[in-house]
DNA sequence: GTCTATATAATGATAGAC
DNA sequence: GTCTATCATTATATAGAC
């Protein structure tokens, strides 16, 4: 799979940031293939099946990042607020570095087809049930004071995916700094 | 413009709520036509000149409620503290009154062409910087702790615009009670 | 103002030469 | 695997009858 998956590799890092700079509708095969320095958007069908599959790998690349990241913090041993909190830092984390698979994640998304659109918000809708019983636990500990942890849970989640619309790679601050000012902020505030 | 301008509303309307449901290009002008019960979409054109009328008309009726609304907080005498967090609910109740143009104000803005685009941006730009300003009086005043103001601003502008993705205007909790327990959230933490 | 028909352009995808 | 050429579809927008 070495040179085969690397040219699908290629393709599917192109979409990524054409999907996040001017969406997925907007982005045409030729595009793609324009980028790739290909003369028709014709040869990408050697690769891939259709522009969807394209949509569909990238929404399940982020994912499978999100769970990952997640599962890893739930399997170290802490306190309810340190979860929550590391929880959140791993989460940032990974839409700093899929910042394109994050576009599709939060935004693109809807333009998959069924059955595919209706499993992906099915996993989304998993992960925030996660999301949802950290907090709780943190309510529970006396931790956190959010006196309705549903409405806590739709900010935090939303909040912390927003970054996503200003956060640079090359800013002056690392991804690590900003998502712990960021955790601090979502916790304790302003 | 009684009649003429009813119409143009109505269709101002249907298309706020398609571009916020299915996104500004995958709304065509003849689903915009189905909804109004016209047989086609040609019938709209002897009322608007083109489709990203549409959107610029949208668009702009965002920028005008949000700067209406900022403009009335900031003509109240006050606390810088009380001023920034009636701002945030000020802006939340924009959000919850135009959730389709706020969709075209935060996301479907971008398929505008120049010189559209840029005056668009500028304007949004303006009226964020009134935010940081108001944030900035906040931490000079003692009332808020946010070492980095550009940082807390950017999480602020993000974290209140996220709304529009989970908020229901049908839910058990009121516009203004929804607002004010995000103005806490994100003021004091979780 | 709305209708039908249509001009024009762009899209996703396919076929076959190389 | 990439190229060129092309098909079928869909889109915005226009023209003229009513």
């Amino acid at each position: 799979m070495s040179r085969n998956s690397r040219r699908l590799d290629q393709i599917r890092a192109v979409a990524e940031r054409l999907f996040r700079d001017k969406g997925y509708l907007a982005t045409s095969m030729r595009d793609i293939a324009d980028e790739m320095h290909l003369r028709g958007g014709g040869s990408l069908y050697a690769h891939i099946k259709g522009k969807e599959d394209l949509l569909w790998s990238i929404a399940n690349e982020a994912t499978d990042a999100f769970f990952a990241a997640l599962e890893a913090v739930c399997a170290q041993p802490a306190t309810p607020y340190e979860r929550l909190r590391a929880a959140i830092i791993a989460h940032l984390l990974v839409i700093t570095q899929h910042l394109g698979a994050a576009a599709v994640y939060f935004d693109e998304w809807r333009h998959l087809t069924e059955p595919r659109r209706s499993q992906f918000m099915a996993r989304r809708d998993a992960y925030e049930k996660q999301f949802q019983t950290l907090l709780e636990a943190c309510v529970a500990s006396g931790a956190c004071h959010a006196s309705d942890t549903r409405l806590a849970t739709l900010h935090l989640l939303s909040a912390m995916n927003a970054m996503r619309h200003w956060y640079k790679p090359d800013g002056r601050l690392s991804a690590q700094q900003v998502a712990e000012a960021l955790a601090d902020m979502l916790l304790h505030g302003l």
